[in-house]
DNA sequence: CCACCTTACTTGACAATGTCATCTGAAATG
DNA sequence: CATTTCAGATGACATTGTCAAGTAAGGTGG
């Protein structure tokens, strides 16, 4: 292997390590000494690579922002299901970061990850929520409608995180919050499903 | 000053040194030594009050939750306002939390935070919530509509801590959120104001 | 093929921090 | 006044982020 192509390589063990130890132990397991192990290298070999810790999580959060998009933008691009399907789909990938991956999903919205670097993912992320919100009540709403769906399915996932929607009473489900914000209804008859 | 008097005494200036150290430099400037220096007693005092720095952190969500519940109480009470006014206090309530005390905001829904002591009081406060909106739309559907409304002023007030709200574009109002949920109707005509 | 340079990585070291065992002095008790 | 109790102080230790110095393998010129 070429020299490039190894701190390539180890690059991306030192993020897939990163990312593997938040998943599995929270903030707290993600020491650089544990990534290095598990990315095979020792203790000091992220230096090389992130100018420190923070910088090195900072890359799970643009990742995880950047993969949102990606998503986003496929939906989007999909038109064999409506315009509502997509944007209810939209909203539920970010809720479903939230249920798989609550601790990356909580670093997303955290201190050290909101540098300009990670602001500017999560911009791009909101730019293809907008055009989704677009596509259903038109590029004219789009923004008022926009923030307020994206901040309530926040608000769902970060809610359901912190286990403060857990009670029967409070299962809340993304296809309601779109149906009464879009189409200005109550809520529907029977009970209100969880989100999902 | 009798021995439990002191004591007390020491426990409130703990609480008090961490929580104005949270909000000064954030949860890095809140170490236990810092803690104790402006306390005035020294960097092992804190372990006679609180089993370990996790406690005394979890104790100040506690407080802030319990202030909230305080509030939304005392809101909830106040006959001289409309119902819709107070229901839309209790929301901005929260929201200031953010404004105010971005950091302290942050640790309430954080995991160090999400003991069952924690999670229990802040479910207090979602009761009173849940008072504030069957006072306006009735005990039958208020179940469905406070989750919503509850997870999204928590999704305003954290996206605009995260800066993810900060274009002009993105701007919501607490009322208009309100409206389009309580009232079921599209958002208001003309510019759509910041919330408060 | 060899001497030299470049650089990804390792290792030793250090300061900061959470935590605990031990100690101390003053309050409480008889 | 003697003794007990307990709030708080202090020394010590492991862990962690960080960096300077060292090392060895990849790359380059002759």
């Amino acid at each position: 292997m070429t020299r490039a192509e190894t701190a390539a390589t180890t690059r991306r063990a030192l993020i897939r390590a990163a990312s593997e130890l938040l998943d599995e132990g929270g903030p707290d397991a993600v020491t650089l000494r544990a990534v290095g192990a598990r990315a095979g290298v020792s203790r000091g070999a992220p230096y090389g690579h992130f100018e420190n810790k923070d910088h090195l999580l900072t890359q799970l959060a643009v990742n995880a922002w950047n993969s949102l998009a990606e998503e986003a933008a496929r939906l989007r691009a999909n038109l064999e299901i409506p315009v509502r399907a997509r944007l209810e789909g939209g909203l539920l990938a970010l809720i479903a970061v939230a249920r798989r991956q609550p601790h990356l999903f909580a670093l997303m919205f955290s201190t050290p990850a909101n540098t300009p670097v990670a602001v500017e993912a999560a911009d791009r992320v909101a730019s293809e929520f907008l055009a989704l919100v677009a596509d259903v009540v038109g590029e004219a709403d789009a923004p008022r409608y926009g923030a307020l769906l994206m901040s309530s399915a926040y608000g769902i996932a970060g809610m359901e995180l912190g286990g403060h929607l857990t009670k029967e009473t409070w299962h809340v489900s993304v296809e309601q919050l779109v149906h009464m914000l879009v189409d200005h209804t109550p809520p529907g008859p029977g009970e209100p499903g969880r989100a999902g």
